[in-house]
DNA sequence: TCGATAGATTGACATGTGTCGATATGAGAG
DNA sequence: CTCTCATATCGACACATGTCAATCTATCGA
């Protein structure tokens, strides 16, 4: 799991209005399009990013691409969060002096 | 919590280091300098975004500052992956026909 | 009050990113 | 084979970001 580039992905509105609108749904691009208001390639370009961090699967259907969450990428982020979640402050405090 | 702001703060690897750093550690900004390889302005500069996004709480305490992880912001994105994880694909495919 | 030290702010600069219009590619329909 | 439509790629451009050196500010100790 590449973090920074997976928050690099994350980091831009669109794509995270993507990320929510594939929340539950299996989509194409069209549809992708229709939501958010950036032209074809502009969206083409930000699912690029987004398969690129795994974040998102797709597959080429006829003339279409479906698009769908990469359930596994998220969950080993969920692990990471919980893991500093959780943190225990084993240090109180620094020793500057 | 704004999404966007928080992953743009985690979007670059000196600030994903320096939250690893903190991960059970209360530390101040010296400690964080001695551990990157970056300038004392710019670290001030990073520190200042992961505080903004919420990740990271700071106390001055005499000339130092000293900071932490922010637990609550990391619970609330273990919330917000783990719900994204257990996907149910609700729609089947797209019908863009 | 003054000097030293930790950290914040500023200004400059190179590099990275988001967006678009134009064009290319690839697959189904006829 | 050719036309059309969905998506990918390219080139350009404006704007955002990461970094540094220099400077400012706040606090402590003498």
């Amino acid at each position: 799991m590449n973090k920074v580039k997976i928050f690099k992905a994350l980091s831009n509105d669109s794509r995270v209005q993507i990320i929510d609108l594939l929340d539950n749904n299996n989509l194409c691009a069209c549809k992708i399009i229709e939501n958010l208001n950036l032209t074809q390639s502009t969206i083409s370009h930000h699912m690029k990013i987004l398969e690129d961090a795994k974040l998102v699967n797709s597959i080429k259907v006829g003339k279409w691409r479906h698009y769908s969450i990469n359930s596994e990428t998220f969950k080993e982020l969920e692990i990471y969060f919980s893991k500093i979640e959780e943190n225990r402050f084993i240090t109180g405090g620094c020793d500057c002096d």
